[in-house]
RNA sequence: GCCCCGAUAGUGUAGCGGUCCAUCAUACGGGCCUGUCGAGCCCGUGACAUGGGUUCAAAUCCCGUUCGGGGCGCCA
């Protein structure tokens, strides 16, 4: 279709045909505007008397339509570059009144945005909030390119469980039960054994945990990354590289979109600080709080240790009992184990570890977390022939999206969430 | 799984036993206005989630149901 960006007209001159939503509609007696707004932009349109075939006060806002005019110079309009109209085209009506006016002074409940998302998203700022989460993302693969990993796809239909205890989807595989996969975790470290060396997935995990907060989804995207030969420390070492990248993607390309949500994000040079978890233990007896070795650390706690950091931190060394069965004991300490969290500030972004890559070692620690073997059979397996020492980590992406934008429920940076209670849309 | 809380016009709200055939804003419809831009001014349309109970009287109090929100636990 013959189309001008709405944001190109203002380097241009003569006649333009925009194509948009009619955001607003402002009738005065001899003379008419309508706001059109696309992806790019917004713009007035001007409409000085009759115009052929059109009967301005019929349109709806949030109709589709097509302006065809000339670009005025020296324009008054405060509202983006100003187009003198001389055909009109509704292009497609909307119906009135809209169940959410996203463009109206009062704001909707996130749940009734969320019932109608696809007007919800047509505000500017939610379109920001995708492209940065999109460039977040995009920084991310190609760091990960630049580092020689490989992108792949594991099943998300699986027969058992990835670690145990962590309640799953059941489905409905012909005449089987299955389960829809909570983390890639074991395909991953399966690749490790057959010599991809380095890869990586984005995709969907899904929790069955009935849940009810504003960080927690049961369908969330899960970046997960597995390096062979390599330890907690290298893993480290690329999840710092990564999460800066994605930071420095979001930044050059991203200026308006961080502008239009008013965020200002410093640029992450200084290495991410360390923290242990006994180190966690003895701050917070230092606040009063005295907090047992084999237990997770709560949101208040979570809240106390944040607030020593400026942003991103690790905490690392987590006692063995609140890891998985997976993860690397200390050689000199079996007690703890070689693992992270990338926390910031009292939120957790990633997980990782290094990994068990002895077969023994493996029974070992199924049998301490009280788990069958045999459901694990096709995993052990490919441990039993030549499994390098490796480590990964697990990054969920609208946590990264979530805390970067200072966004107060995960389901603003997701477009359509799954929640406990929502399956629609 | 546990614990709190909520449901009033399209949207967002006020009201919390009679003064409510329910407030205000915004949207919508109509009118006025020679350039507006959160346009303005006037008029109008439009709602108490649902079932039961208490009471002379219920949007308001009690119980159930449905739907939803938040926190904790668990985790990305």
């Amino acid at each position: 279709m013959e189309r001008t960006l709405i944001s190109e007209i203002g380097s241009l001159e003569g006649i333009v045909t925009v194509l948009g939503w009619a955001q607003e509609i402002r009738i005065l007696k001899n003379i008419a505007f309508l706001i059109v707004r696309d992806v790019t932009g917004q713009c007035q349109v001007t409409i000085k008397g009759k115009i052929d075939g059109v009967d301005i006060p019929s349109i709806t806002r949030e109709s589709v339509i097509q302006v065809k005019g000339k670009i005025v110079k020296n324009s008054q309009s405060k509202s983006g570059p100003e187009i003198l109209a001389t055909e009109i085209t509704v292009l497609n009506n909307s119906l009135s009144p809209l169940p959410l006016a996203p463009f109206d002074p009062v704001n909707a409940d996130i749940e009734t945005r969320l019932n109608n998302r696809f007007l919800d998203l047509r505000k500017r700022e939610h379109l920001a909030i995708f492209r940065i989460k999109s460039s977040l993302m995009f920084g991310i693969r190609e760091f990960l390119h630049s580092q020689h990993f490989i992108e792949v796809q594991t099943p998300k239909i699986v027969s058992s469980a990835t670690e145990g205890g962590a309640d799953l989807f059941q489905v409905q595989y012909f005449d089987q039960k299955v389960y829809l996969n909570q983390s890639p975790q074991l395909y991953k470290e399966i690749l490790i054994s057959s010599g991809f060396d380095r890869v990586f997935e984005v995709g969907p995990a899904f929790r069955a945990e009935k849940h009810n907060t504003v960080i927690h989804l049961n369908e969330f995207t899960s970046v997960d990354i597995e390096m062979g030969f390599s330890n907690h420390e290298d893993a480290m070492a690329m999840l710092e590289g990564a999460v800066k990248s994605a930071i420095a993607t979001m930044q050059k390309d991203n200026p308006q979109d961080l502008s239009v949500l008013n965020v200002k994000i410093e640029k992450y040079e200084r290495q991410f600080p360390r923290i242990t978890f006994n180190e966690c233990l003895t701050l917070l007896e230092k606040e009063g709080v005295m907090h047992s070795a084999n237990v997770d650390f709560s949101p208040e706690d979570l809240r106390i240790i944040g607030s020593n950091f400026d942003g991103f931190y690790f905490i690392t060394k987590w006692p063995s009992s609140l890891r998985p069965f997976y993860t690397m004991p200390d050689e000199t300490d079996p007690g703890i184990t070689n693992s992270f969290d990338l926390q910031f500030k009292d939120k957790e972004v990633t997980s990782g570890a290094q990994r068990v890559h002895d077969p023994e070692l493996l029974r070992k620690r199924f049998a301490a977390k009280e788990l069958n073997p045999v459901d694990f059979d096709f995993y052990l397996k490919a441990f039993e022939f030549g499994m390098p020492p490796h480590a990964g980590w697990g990054l969920g992406l609208e946590r990264l999206t979530m805390i970067l934008l200072g966004l107060k429920n995960i389901r603003e940076c997701t477009i359509f969430p799954r929640d406990r209670t929502r399956l629609k849309p």
